[in-house]
DNA sequence: CCAATTTTGTAGCACTTGCTACATCAATAG
DNA sequence: CTATTGATGTAGCAAGTGCTACAAAATTGG
């Protein structure tokens, strides 16, 4: 009905789309609007500001990951640290995941500058993550099962982030290496 | 002797400070210009371009890392994973190491979008911390020593990622996890 | 069909970006 | 003392930034 709600609908689907291929690199307002196929006037009449698009390209993506998160791992029975880890990296180390555990890299030391949105975007994937481990973590017998879970997130980041800079296989072989017991 | 010389030395002790304390949120030309003490005409003197200024300032940054890190702990016996694990979590969650580990998550992102001169900074750094840890790490018993020793590097980058986007403890309470036995 | 409202284009503004041309001043070599 | 070189300031350029004023067109309600 709204031609602008639908037009909006459709450049965050291509914003996010964008972001997923280019990651933070292209996203000055001209940039964007182009890749959302319209121009920069628009993209300002359908978003109040560049913080604005951004968010909302960003909360489709959030919402992706939590869905693939949902679907590689339904809840069950709960899990052993040991094991959610070596299931945490397998996933998060698919191709499939790549452009997302990119990007996320990118989210975070973009918050970490605080620029506009991602502050807010990251602390709100954290916590998406964050929840993900703890439903599967089976807090039997660790002292402090939020500080493992965190643990758990935290290697699976760092995996992420050594894909960004290390030569190829290396990730790979480091999340092999999380699947030995008695690391 | 060489006026210049002096100055660029002095620049690229100032810039290292600079971005330690700033990370790469004010990163023009004019900004660190400002953090050296040098009108942006001169620092273009200094230096052939802003890449090779931030590059000249992180290549001081990565030497005090790797000094800090080579005193933190020295060559001795290898040690076996979990021990590494457990004590590099701790040395990089010191608060001195903080504002080193956070400038890492930004150069690394920055070396995502392919700014330079950050590409080549990242691959240096991250080098050096493989060599740290494959040095101090006991092979025996490791079907892939250099995938555990990057493991070891992703756990640590993880836990720096997790402090920049975290509520404040979190990243103690995960490094204190990575210290228990069999996770 | 007219009026009001929503949607879209054109043009541009004030500012920042990395970088440079040019002139000037100081110091040093002959 | 002069001539050359090194060092520094002033001013500015072309491109890009986020964003906006204004008007024309399209759509909708009566």
């Amino acid at each position: 009905m709204a031609p602008r709600d639908d037009q909006r609908a459709r450049a965050t689907s291509l914003l996010a789309a964008h972001l997923l291929h280019s990651g933070l690199a292209a996203t000055s307002l001209r940039q964007l609007a182009a890749a959302a196929g319209v121009s920069d006037r628009m993209l300002l009449y359908y978003f109040a500001d560049k913080a604005e698009a951004l968010a909302a390209a960003m909360a489709q993506i959030a919402s992706d990951i939590g869905a693939q998160l949902a679907d590689a791992i339904p809840l069950g029975p709960k899990l052993p640290p040991a094991t959610l880890i070596a299931i945490a990296a397998r996933i998060t180390t698919t191709p499939d995941m790549k452009p997302y555990m990119r990007l996320w890299i990118e989210v975070v030391a973009a918050s970490a500058r605080g620029e506009a949105p991602f502050p807010a975007v990251a602390r709100q994937i954290a916590t998406g993550f964050r929840i993900w481990i703890e439903a599967r973590l089976d807090p039997a017998g660790l002292p402090d099962p939020v500080g493992t879970a965190a643990l758990i997130l935290a290697t699976v980041d760092g995996l992420a982030l050594l894909d960004v800079c290390s030569e190829d296989g290396i990730t790979e072989r480091a999340a092999q290496a999380a699947q030995l017991p008695g690391i």
